[in-house]
DNA sequence: GTGAAAGCGCTAACAC
DNA sequence: GTGTTAGCGCTTTCAC
């Protein structure tokens, strides 16, 4: 079928594509209303100067040839890809782990679909394989703007991506991220609200268990805990590090459990590791939430059906992807920021804490 | 700055470059290299047909200039945009709960990273969202084909697909998809091993919490069930059916254990309501698995981590991933489909199964 | 209001 | 081998 002669391909000949040989253009649309190509370009970009009827026309020839602007062309003409990226760096083993990029991902289309945006993804193991990712969404100009997830404290990408000139909005709490622009509640909230729960409960040794290292919302949990505890007049509490997982959370746990003076409760730093807590408390012959109370960060689906059901935070993720996307959107097109007015984090008590000995 | 004159515009002067004025073109680099265009495409295209020291000057010219092929008039002129899509629906509630969605994810990039293809992303709701979807990756030329995840029995995909003229590879156990090109290992191994496993702890009575109703795993999954007790010569089990989801699964546990011959053992569509109905089970008065014995699906993150830790089966995703989007590659570029060997699913066995009654 | 024509930056024939 | 040239399908001035 590549033989095909190209004297007659250059033909602008509407009946041609009656024969479904090829994809309509916008010159068949034209030739079938009667128009030139330009007054269809006017209708479908929603341009003035076309008359009433002329536009009728134009939209029947194109419903009847089942004909769209093609992207590709779009793109080179308008010199925009009307394509936003996200790159995603993450342990393989955190993958199917973490709650927070399904929940944006679904966020960000829902920001981005109005805007007749496309999202481009790209999942990478390290950091390396990460910066040539951005360089060649950049360099090979595929998409007009990125997202910035997973916020590192001093992140390279910032500075990295003004240099490949690619706009970019972080999602991260304010102003920690050094992006220029940046969207994301603060998660300090809810860890604040968790310690003056367990406060009012009475408890007066709470500990920390921490995310993985180096990142914002990790070290920004922590500080949170600390200065909560401060607030409340408590002493500061144990802390043991972890990075996420299952197995972290549990080695931190016996790890806090161990001590001569051992904590009556733990807020984790997520879900997973709040569960696995729970798990190593009930092993090691205590009672949750009779002896050892337990606070997670997500609310994972998993998280009011498991035994006790768990007390944690949760966040309106999507909005925060949604959020990101018309900031994004905005700034591609250079057009006015939208106000952005993110739900706080919500903290919701389950069964996994109570006063501390309440046995 | 938009109304700098047309005219030094056309002009391809490799030292206007220097003034970072725009960015640099092929043009531009083949000035800078004294050779022509087509030259430097051929370069960049691995084609034969320029000497030895052009190539040099030309990579050299193109380093300097920092400059990479442009993907949106790459794509425009060879008629490809080096592009794949992947339409997820999925409700809300059910986003975060999967495990497959990211790992699939993961192994479509691995699989497409080697042959430079991008992925285009968009998560959708409903089904007619989800046919507009299809719809606009083709009329607009976004991508090159497919993936076909989440198959349905009966799925209207594959003809919209067909009809579409879009590739697709679909995702599903072999030869169920009615898709023309499918990858995928077979979920009823995996069930198969588990009741095997049960029978020989010498259980009688073993139930079944489905998947949600209509997709092609699930009932793959609950035929899987069926065939292996009637192998073994068991008496056919009881059967709740649920959706996937903590609620349905621990509704569906009720049932189950409502019942006169309540069963010894139940096998459940996924982990989460598998970790769901242990809750439930345990509320009950159980001992898991002294008194029920329970098997899972997936093996999430936290399977390991529960109390008991959940026996269950795992599968291979991102290797998955990886095949079909080698294999949509193969399709697009009318290669040679690569030969496929998807590792078979693991049976976890861990500490929810047990001799039943053991107590 | 409408149409002609010149790009957008690259690829790929096709001469030289 | 190397360079010239005609598109790819759309957008966008600029005359009419």
């Amino acid at each position: 079928m590549s033989d095909t002669s190209k004297s007659d391909r250059s033909a602008t000949d509407a009946k041609l594509t009656a024969g479904q040989a090829r994809k309509s253009t916008i010159g068949d649309v034209a030739a079938l209303a009667g128009v030139s190509k330009s007054a269809v370009s006017f209708v479908f970009n929603n341009r003035p100067g076309v008359s009433a009827q002329a536009r009728e026309r134009i939209l029947g020839a194109a419903a009847q040839l089942r004909w769209k602007p093609n992207a590709r062309a779009r793109a080179l003409s308008r010199r925009s890809s009307q394509t936003v990226g996200l790159v995603i760096r993450r342990a393989p083993e955190l993958l199917s782990t973490d709650p927070f990029f399904p929940q944006f991902v679904a966020g960000v289309e829902m920001g981005l679909a109005s805007h007749g945006y496309a999202l481009l993804l790209q999942v990478v193991a390290d950091a390396t394989s990460e910066q040539s990712a951005y360089a060649r969404f950049a360099d090979e100009g595929r998409v007009e703007g990125v997202f910035l997830t997973d916020m590192r404290v001093d992140d390279p990408r910032p500075a990295l991506l003004e240099s490949l000139g690619l706009i970019a909005v972080g999602v991260a709490p304010q102003s920690e991220s050094g992006a220029a622009h940046t969207i994301g509640a603060n998660d300090g909230d809810g860890i604040r609200r968790a310690v003056h729960h367990l406060a009012a409960l009475g408890h007066r040794r709470i500990g920390h268990v921490t995310g993985a290292d180096g990142y914002v919302h990790s070290a920004l949990r922590r500080r949170a805990w600390e200065n909560s505890l401060a607030e409340l007049g408590l002493p500061p509490g144990p802390v043991a590090s972890a990075a996420f997982t299952g197995i972290s959370g549990a080695r931190a746990t016996h790890e806090l459990l161990d001590l001569a003076d051992a904590p009556t409760a733990i807020i984790y730093g997520n879900d997973l590791m709040a569960i696995a807590g729970m798990t190593v408390a009930t092993d090691r012959g205590l009672r949750v939430p009779d002896d050892l109370s337990v606070i997670g960060f997500d609310d994972i689906p998993l998280a009011p059906f498991i035994s006790p059901p768990l007390t944690t935070v949760r966040q309106d993720v999507p909005a925060w992807g949604r959020a990101a996307a018309e900031m994004l959107v905005a700034l591609v097109e250079d057009k006015e920021l939208p106000g952005i007015d993110l739900p706080a984090a919500e903290f919701v008590v389950r069964a996994s804490t109570s006063t501390p000995g309440r046995a």
